[in-house]
DNA sequence: CGGCTATCAAAACCACAATCTCTCG
DNA sequence: GCGAGAGATTGTGGTTTTGATAGCC
């Protein structure tokens, strides 16, 4: 059982959500990218997941506000204004359609959809703080921020852990 | 000439992550019964690559100012928290150690 | 002339009939094995290749004795069972094959073949005792063993040097 | 689960040498007029990377005694003459000293 | 099974960074 | 015997080039 553990995580950490090789292109876009960590995708991985969750449930905090239950591309637009940390997508979503109160499209659920509007929207410590081996957060099973179990809760990794700084969690 | 589908310098497939992975991430985020418009879909591609590239030049500069050639983890979390994701930090920091304990218990 | 053969024997010491990469990786495959020298991949790809010759040597032997002019699979297993140094081989061949004396196939050279079953089986020592400088066994231009000159015949001191300091001999 | 070509952690590639280069090694130790089946090729193939592990391991244990992280040339023949291939280690002290002869001239 | 060829995976190579080794105190 | 430091050596990642492989005859 434990072996089943053993082989879930390995698994996890080897089947990515994202594509790896497709990152790297992405990130040597920029010319004076040379040289990348066989890390620094896998990491990007995850945080790209990450950041596709924390925009997509803000997105649709708008979308509900709206009554509506199909995400659209205002959505978007919305959480990427209302959000300072999405500052730099700006350029993504013209003005013009940022601040679209977004007309229901004739769309919106009618009344036997509950109130949604008022659901609640995670703050971001609780967006991206649910910890597998910790429990505590991830609510929802299969649901947000799933990580593969690292072990147990490795409070001092003894493993091996580069000399660098941030690494060295648990500060 | 009506660029039909590939364009040697700007292909959307060599610039964007597949839409059909980030679609599968967002309804993750989203309860069952949500939809999710095309268009959304690819926002959210867009600013995901646009995310990447935000990111990458800024630990791309620290590397530049400490004279290293190689990109890594420590880099891109640092700039990340620089650039207001420190909230991602600690569970990528979990993240990674689980990576390399598995990476090197079966000795890669 | 000299320039010749100094060119030659650089040629051979780069040119190696195994790959270094993949001897590495398969060195590496051994989890607790982590820095490897940058000689030894060198050195295996020569023991490899002196290994090989034996085990096919050997083999032949086998096909010969039944008459065969084509190496196989059984021959192999014959070779690993005769062998005691070839003991860790045997899981490679299951037993039920090991021992097949080998029906000739309908393969054998017929009565034209000079009776081979007793051809020599050279003594493991004169397998890979064939020494390039030194003339005395390497009896076939470039057949078996062939070592690149290692320039002058280095006076090979007494071998079987017990432990330590293996490759201190001579100069 | 057919496993097409590529099992991620069971590829026939990452764990044997190529069986063109075994092949031709094979070759040279028989007569012009010899055959070799594909069996035979890929039974030795395999064989060969036994002997690597099985020699490499004993190397790695000695290397953990003497407290080294290193496997170097003299490991690999003292473990070769432990594991009975005390045959090959004469032949080889002297490839090694070509070797170490050649590099060490193109060095300079 | 051997010989032949086109293709592309991967082996070799190089520069840099990380790690080991070995001497010295 | 132990720690520390300099110097030697190896791993890592990008780039180039080679030759192993997969068909076919």
């Amino acid at each position: 059982r434990e072996q089943m553990m053993e082989i879930q995580a390995t698994h996890d950490f080897k089947n990515h959500l994202l594509p790896l090789a497709r990152i790297k292109k992405i990130m040597k876009s920029d010319e004076d990218v040379r040289m990348i960590s066989s890390e620094a995708p896998v990491l990007f991985a995850k945080a790209c997941e990450m950041f596709v969750l924390e925009l997509t449930m803000r997105a649709w905090a708008h979308a509900q506000e709206n009554k509506r239950r199909t995400l659209q591309r205002g959505d978007i637009a919305a959480a990427i204004t209302k959000t300072d940390i999405f500052d730099f997508l700006i350029d993504i979503v013209p003005r013009d359609e940022a601040g679209e109160g977004g007309g229901d499209d004739g769309e919106n659920e009618g009344p036997s959809a509950p109130q949604l509007g008022a659901l609640p929207i995670f703050p971001p410590q609780q967006l991206v703080s649910s910890i597998p081996g910790v429990p505590g957060t991830s609510a929802r099973p299969g649901y947000a921020f799933d990580f593969p179990p690292p072990e147990t809760v490795e409070a001092a990794p003894s493993d091996s852990a580069p000399p660098s700084s941030v690494t060295n969690d648990e500060s | 000439m009506a660029q039909s589908h590939g364009d040697l310098d700007t292909r959307e497939q060599d610039r964007f992550l597949p839409v059909a992975n980030i679609s599968r991430i967002m309804k993750k985020a989203l309860p069952a019964n949500a939809k999710v418009a095309k268009d959304s879909k690819e926002t959210v591609q867009e600013c995901v690559s646009e995310f990447i590239s935000f990111v990458t030049s800024e630990a791309s500069d620290k590397c530049q100012r400490e004279k290293r050639k190689t990109i890594n983890g420590d880099d891109l979390l640092w700039a990340m928290s620089t650039l207001g994701f420190e909230d991602y930090i600690q569970p990528l920091k979990l993240y990674l150690h689980g990576y390399r304990r598995v990476m090197n218990e079966d000795a890669k």
